[in-house]
DNA sequence: GAATTGTGAGCGCTCACAATT
DNA sequence: GAATTGTGAGCGCTCACAATT
């Protein structure tokens, strides 16, 4: 049963006054009267009132709302645990404001409408994680609303608004650890180099290896998911070359290496170290449990907000924010 | 650097054309010459014109955005690859059309924020999952727009539109399965209580049961969820019964629940078969591979949309579709 | 008369300012 | 003069209809 909206001049009849003064008690406005505020509450409330968001959009150019564009994969976005709390941290930040918010999957090129819509005043900013090198929309996307990215891009430019974790630093923590435990034949399963979280915990991986004289057993992308982590273990295996360590760089790819160790009859961590990334949820219910690099995934979409909230008010926040990490050692290094 | 929108008035005035004129261009009618045409396209590409998309919801009533309103927690949303594979297909139907997914995440109750924007035409519709039995504000949603949802409300209403699995069938079928199998001492571990879709696979499950002559061995809540499943899991075996099946009505809960019996040195399927429910991407990866349920879930997403559509355009669609599931049989039974 | 184009009104709000108490 | 209220214009589109070729 769809019944047709009231408008504000209907509120306003039934109260009698203007619509000037419903339009302050609907904005809270403190500049009405104790009666005309009751007048008009008991109307909105008989007639059901909700303002026309569309209308108000147009009035005052703003949507009192903000986007979280995904340009990844539905399945990779809705597998990674990482994303579900950078998610949970952005809605918990965004609960004490008047802003909502708008999850816009773009996966691939989205095309003329996801851009379109993104431009065109439905949202007033947005937040975008888990962009990759080839996303040119983005561009697009930057030049008509405020944007904040949830992570760095490959092509790094001082102007954007960033909030990341220290990826670089992470995969040394990794590295210097499985050193510690003694581990000389490591390897790394990286997530795609169209991503800079990539790229920085290689980097990371590499820098700490040359230091020790090391050079890396092997190397392979494991697209940041569980599958890719356990398709890159088999060819690191299969490559026949020693391994005595593996430093996964996310949790999920971590998981699928775990899984193709066991089933190759390899124990962890006493044949094989592993060490995952995000301290996601997973972390800690893998057999065996996962020695992880902890990233404050929550507080990364509460900061993302906070970034993007001061630049919608017009103020100048920093471009670059790092969170930082913690190497977190559960049982299987 | 955000460069400030320009207007339809703009954009006719510096192709020569009323706003009339470029509003047709913009909306694709056939009654604007060829020249016309091209000097409005000219003068759009020029003025990086992108319609406001406020000013035509409010002209036309029409916002050509659907939502999808998931009133579910953030990590079970996004832990659960049924709902990935639903989003997938949503995404999928609606590529060819003009509308926009509008994801909401509704956890809890999600206030007048959420409920407002969803009633003040900033959608045209909503599609709703993974609702609960307590979530009141559905109604309100209901009385403003078009609304269907996937699965059936705990107190099912003829006039709703909804797209299900035949879950009671798939609870029949899973229990059939293992009859054959010669298991006789089952035990089933559930959805919440507060989604039909948990009461109608165990309706299934107690009715084949009982047409055997058998009582379950238990009956667990594991919450839909992978550590849900594991915890109902340990209170079967805890409590000490003998079991030689469970039936697990979800793959994720049936994950959960061969991680503990494989800690609890229990065979699957030698000791224990396990069935689980959905067949989503996780079925075939876990050790050993899952026999579950199939229900087209990404099927059932696009049948949401087509729904919905029909509602939009003022069509009668039926109120109910239920979608066939099949028995997929691996090696955990 | 058919094809193309433009005009006027209106969608439901906000916001500046004037008017009223 | 301060507190409260209302008026007019305008946000950027669409849509019916009239006007033009």
């Amino acid at each position: 049963m769809v019944i047709s909206a009231s408008t504000i001049e209907e509120v306003a009849a039934r109260a009698g006054v203007s619509r000037s003064t419903v339009s302050r008690v609907v904005n809270g406005s403190p500049a009405v009267s104790e009666v005309a505020r009751e007048s008009v509450r008991r109307a909105i409330d008989d007639l059901n009132y909700v303002p026309n968001r569309a209308a108000r959009a147009l009035a005052s150019r703003h949507s009192q709302a903000i986007a979280l564009v995904v340009p990844e994969d539905t399945a990779r976005f809705f597998g990674d645990p990482f994303f579900a709390a950078v998610v949970s941290g952005i809605q918990a930040r965004l609960a004490s404001t008047d802003y909502i918010l708008n999850v816009i999957l773009a996966t691939g090129d989205p095309g003329d409408k996801t851009t379109g819509y993104l431009r065109s005043g439905s949202v007033d900013g947005a937040i975008i994680v888990s962009h990759h090198d080839n996303d040119t929309f983005i561009d697009r996307i930057a030049g008509a609303i405020p944007v904040v990215y949830g992570g760095r891009r490959v092509r790094v430019r001082d102007e954007d608004h960033v909030v990341d974790s220290d990826n670089v630093g992470g995969g040394r923590a990794a590295t210097e650890h499985l050193l510690e435990r003694g581990r000389r034949r490591i390897a790394t399963i990286t997530g795609p180099p169209s991503m800079r979280s990539s790229l920085d915990r290689l980097d990371g991986f590499r820098a700490v290896l040359d230091d020790a004289g090391l050079a890396p057993v092997a190397v392979e992308d494991g697209d940041f998911s569980e599958d890719g982590g356990a398709a890159a273990m088999r060819r690191i295996l299969a490559s026949g070359q020693e391994v005595d360590a593996v430093f996964a760089a996310s949790d999920l790819m971590a998981r699928g290496a775990l899984r193709v160790l066991r089933d190759a009859g390899l124990a962890v961590p006493d044949d094989v170290a592993v060490v995952g990334f995000d301290d996601s949820m997973i972390a800690a219910t893998t057999s065996p449990p996962l020695t992880t690099i902890r990233q404050p995934s929550r507080g990364q979409g509460e900061r993302l907000v906070e970034i993007l909230l001061d630049l919608l008010r017009g103020a100048s926040p920093e471009h670059a924010t790092v969170m930082p990490i913690e190497l977190v050692v559960r049982e299987s290094t």
